[in-house]
DNA sequence: TGATAATAGTTTCAAATGAAACTATATTGT
DNA sequence: ACAATATAGTTTCATTTGAAACTATTATCA
């Protein structure tokens, strides 16, 4: 089915909203589209979420993080984070320590089990990647890079 | 220092990933950011979500369009459509009109309120937009939509 | 024609989410 | 020291969401 048919071009009237050249909605769209394509491929095979996964992602690299700091890195508030911690350590994923001096707060690490999982996500993960990004050239990735960083700056003083 | 193995830059273990150049990830956090700080200011000034507001503007364009047809033009699934459209006809923004021939879809349109606070929000999603791009140079705007577009187009077929 | 399948849209039910309240511990200012 | 405040993390509760089931209608085709 054609789909979007009717006109060839069909420009807006001059009050109204192209919404699919407008670029909250576009990125709305694709973030949608490649996160539920991730989150699919970790919930079959690993059984975990997007929270869980950026929690193990951030441990795998700096282990022994507390909460807080995994909120810090992963752009994730702290209820999110301490939902994903307790289903991981419920799932044998997470285990914890106590931080001395503090009674509140706990390093977290990656279990052997975790770790085993981490690394075979890990490049699940930038497969994915890939296949976003092969339909750019090298010199429009690193483009995109720049574009985003300065985008996200954007965007923090919105 | 010999600047070989400095943690200044802290790089990731092999095998590990680092979040915060993950493409999937920066999207995500971008595009949450600018969207929640966008509902934020339909919800305050009008009280409506974003899937309202998405129904509205494509019904600005194209009055007349079937829930169906919303689907296809906004990547919204037929139920988050359903609801939106149902809250657009109980705040009097939507009206709808029989199909003839086909005893199962409605046209929809704004109705006269509708279109007042269409026109009132369409320059605020343009300004929300442009506080967005003014980080970008004009050259990396419309690189931006390229890559954007080619992305989009990967993204389907992931 | 009558049976089967497809489509438009809505409803239901369970799970995910977010905001605010909460517990426990630490810090600050007097 | 001690009250007031701040912080780490969890829980609660109401709302949102998504998937599947459902109703009504239309299309297909044997």
């Amino acid at each position: 089915m054609s789909g979007l048919k009717g006109d060839a071009v069909m420009l807006p009237a001059a009050g109204s909203l192209e919404l699919e050249s407008f670029l909250p909605y576009r990125l709305s769209v694709l973030s949608n589209r490649v996160s539920s394509r991730i989150a699919g491929t970790y919930e079959k095979r690993f059984g975990l979420t997007i929270p869980e996964w950026r929690v193990m992602a951030v441990l795998g690299r700096f282990p022994g993080l507390t909460a807080a700091e995994i909120s810090e890195r992963t752009a994730m508030d702290k209820v999110q984070v301490s939902r994903a911690v307790a289903r991981l350590q419920a799932s044998g994923r997470v285990e914890q320590k106590a931080v001395d001096g503090d009674r509140r707060a706990k390093h977290l690490y990656l279990s052997a089990a975790g770790r085993l999982d981490h690394s075979a996500i890990v490049p699940l993960a930038r497969e994915m990647e890939r296949r976003l990004v092969v339909a750019l050239s090298p010199a429009e990735r690193s483009k995109l890079d720049d574009i985003l960083d300065k985008l996200l700056a954007a965007s923090a003083s919105l």
